[in-house]
Parts: C-alpha cells; structure tokens; sequence
DNA sequence: TCTGGGGTCCTAGGACCC
DNA sequence: TCTGGGGTCCTAGGACCC
C-alpha cells in the first residue's frame, strides 16, 4: 500500500509481523499457513491465521484454544528469536547507522539524507523488505513519515507485510480520523478518560485544546498528547539508546507459600539478574522489588545503594531486605508474583570514561592511549571514585601500557583477571 | 481471560542542602 | 525564633509499550 504524491518523510518505522509466531513458521515448515500460538500459560505471540479467529498476546492459553482450537501451541525459544533480531538489526545498520532499536522486533531508521545514495525512502523501505524476506526469512512491515511517530502509526496500518508511506502535507488526513488509541502513549485508562468526553478520533482530540486537556489527563500527557494529535513530533533518531535497568519476575501460585519457599524464588531472580548484569559489563546502584498480591494489586519496594555493586550476594542481601519490608502484607493478602530490578546501571567506571588505560590482557576497543606515569594512572582512578563511588573499585585489574602500571579496577568477566 | 515477562517514562512528596 | 526559595536525590506508584 502507499499514498501516492509529494515529498517523502525521512523516517522509517521496521515492525516484523508477529514475529515469534513467525520465526516458528519459518523454522518448521508444517507451521505454515496453520494458526500458531508461541507461549505456555499465556500466549505470547500469535500468528495471523491464529489472530483472524480472534486470538490476541497476551491471552490465557485456555481462551485461546477455544477460540481456535486447531491452533498449534509451541513454547518460546528466545534464542532462536534473539538470533533472527540480530540478523534483521545487521541489516538495519547496513542502510543506516541511525538506527533506534525500540525492542526486538522493531526499530526507527532516520533515512534523511540518503537519497543520493540510496534513493527515496519508498525505495530504501521496499529493499529493506525485501532484504529481510530474502536473507532471513521473516515479514516485515514498513511506515514512513516526517513526524517519527506517525512512521510507526503507519507500519501499523500497513501490516501485515506491507509499506506504507505518508507523504508530508499527507499527514492530517491521514491521522485524524484514526481512533487515539493509536497515538503512543494512550492506553486503557487515558482512552477511557478521553472517551468519557466524546473523544473517540484523533481529529476529536485536536479539537481541544491542551489546557483543557491538561486537567483530564496531567500537563505532562496533555503536551505529549496535543503535538501529536497535531503530527508534531521534535523527537530525531536517537541510535545511543542504553539500557536504563535490567529485571526479571516470576508468577507464583496462589500460595500459601512459605518464607523459604518465596526466598528460593528471589534467589533465583537475583541470580538471574545478577548474571545478565555482569555479562553486560554494568553495574547498578538501586534494586527494586516488585510484589503482586493475591488480589492482583501492585506495590513496589525500592532501595539505592551508597555506590555500585555487580555481586549477587550484595544484591540479593538488599532485595532480602525489601521483601522483608512488605511480609506483613504479603501474609495478609497473599503473593502472586515476585520481581527484581536493578536500575541506576552504569559501567564500572572505566570503560565509559575511556581512560587512558588498557584492561588486563585482552585490553578494549578502541584501544585507549597509553598511561605514561603513575601519576596521571593515579588521577584517572580518582576520577572513577569521585564518579562512581569506592566500591566500583574493588575487583579485577586495570593495567597501564606499561606493566609495571596497575591498579584494581574492573568488575569480573570484563577481561581482567 | 482469572492474569507472562521484559522494559520505559512520568509524577509527587519528603528529605536534605545551600 | 521564625521564615523563604531553589535544586537534587530518593522512594513509591502508575500508565504505557512490546
């Protein structure tokens, strides 16, 4: 599909089409064409045939066999799914270092400025699926627009497997007569306050103005909200995105469950998270606990650390700790899930600030200049303290050029020993 | 439909410091 | 003894997204 006229917008919106569902069918090949459901208890992902009979992610599994009951139920492979991600982000990056990876099955490219090499973005879209289609094997849905947001509102409407571009000046017409739920950032509740004043359309939520919608939904929302409704979004690509925190969580029966039987369950959520921590390279100075009672109402418990820490045992002492701090209401009201977070990630220290060192043996890339003399060693370490506190300090080795030049720095499994 | 697992961002109040 | 404003950090909660 593509509305036809005028000068193209220079962002692109990638989505891959019910992309779990469609890594199993492209991986056995008697999946094809058959309604398919990827999840265990829930379903996680569903493939159009199954979402033609009405099955939606996420669905009690139950619900959904009866609404399709010839569906076939396979379980997730993450790391089959992490692999085809990998490959579609490689060819992402092909065409254009400005990619913004959202999660992972879809990303914006800012295609501005590649028209000479590359031609319009029309052009750049419809190779790109077909690159995606010839080299992995996956659909992938294309929008393109001026406003970044309006490029995924358009890879919404072009799916499954389709492009569409809205040209600038298009963009009105285009949006107004969707329904708000479809601008970013309007979900059950906010849609339901909006409905409640007769706004069903976008076009209606153009019509009032911010200070009105300010009191419905907060000043915040009502700014975010009224640029888009109007197809303004100042927003660029932004291809540095780090990830901000790194958690897991657990779903328990009902219970009872007894103290020990809840802390087996946060040890293996520490361990977990703990783990993904280290592999990244980061450490984190806040933990967050995440406490689902029995009657579905949330709390959260939250601690910051006095500095960094990458070690489980610290970790989980302090995840103890909160848990600890919401027993009353737990054994009051039951428990129904249990989770972890670690915010607050940094490095440990050296590798963001690119000091003039080399780690261990393996070193890092870029190689950083050498470290002339103690003393400049000595100042670039005080600045890791200053910046990230004592204990970012305390495992592994950095090493100077010069290996009479060492200090304690790296956390484990960042390739000192 | 009795309910998964991974995230992001915003708001608001209180503590604390200058 | 009473009183002010501004800024930052921490905690808790909520809405939203895939």
């Amino acid at each position: 599909m593509f509305i036809d006229g005028g000068e193209e917008g220079r962002f692109l919106h990638a989505d891959l089409d019910s992309f779990f569902a469609s890594v199993e069918q492209r991986d056995d090949p008697s999946l094809r064409g058959r309604p398919v459901l990827v999840g265990g208890g829930v379903v996680v992902a569903a493939s159009y045939e199954a979402r033609a009979a009405g099955v939606r992610a996420p669905m009690g599994a139950r619900a959904a066999r009866r609404l399709c009951p010839d569906a076939v139920v396979v379980p997730p492979r993450m790391g089959a799914y992490a692999q085809a991600s990998g490959a579609v982000f490689a060819i992402f990056r092909d065409i254009t270092p400005r990619v913004e990876g959202i999660s992972i099955d879809e990303a914006f490219l800012d295609v501005g400025g590649l028209r000479r090499l590359a031609g319009a973005p029309t052009a750049i879209g419809t190779g790109l699926r077909g690159r995606v289609r010839a080299e992995v094997g996956l659909p992938i849905s294309v929008g393109i627009a001026g406003p970044k947001f309006l490029a995924k509102v358009a890879s919404a409407a072009a799916k499954p497997d389709g492009l569409l571009s809205v040209p600038v000046g298009g963009e009105l017409a285009f949006l107004h007569p969707l329904p708000v739920e479809r601008l970013w950032g309007v979900g059950p509740v906010t849609a339901a306050t909006l409905h409640t004043h007769g706004i069903a359309t976008v076009g209606d939520l153009a019509r009032h103005p911010q200070e009105w919608l300010a009191a419905q939904v907060g000043t915040g929302a009502a700014r975010h909200l009224y640029a888009l409704s109007q197809a303004r979004d100042p927003r660029g690509v932004d291809s540095g995105r780090r990830r901000r925190s790194i958690g897991a969580q657990r779903a328990i029966g009902r219970g009872p469950h007894s103290q020990a039987q809840l802390d087996a369950v946060l040890v293996g959520l520490l361990d977990r998270v703990c783990g993904r921590l280290r592999e990244a390279g980061r450490s984190a100075r806040g933990v967050t606990l995440r406490v689902r009672f029995g009657d579905y109402t949330r709390a959260t418990r939250s601690q910051t650390l006095d500095g960094p820490a990458d070690s489980t045992p610290v970790l989980l002492a302090v995840a103890r700790l909160l848990l600890a701090s919401a027993h009353e209401r737990i054994v009051a009201d039951g428990i129904t899930l249990l989770g972890v977070s670690l915010h607050g990630l940094d490095n440990h220290g050296v590798v963001q600030l690119a000091l003039p060192f080399e780690v261990g043996a393996g070193g890092w890339d870029p190689p950083p200049a050498a470290v002339r003399d103690q003393g400049s060693l000595d100042r670039a370490v005080d600045q890791v303290r200053g910046r990230f506190g004592t204990s970012a300090l305390t495992r592994g080795v950095l090493v100077g050029r010069d290996p009479g030049i060492q200090m304690p720095v790296l956390p484990d499994g960042h390739g000192a020993q």
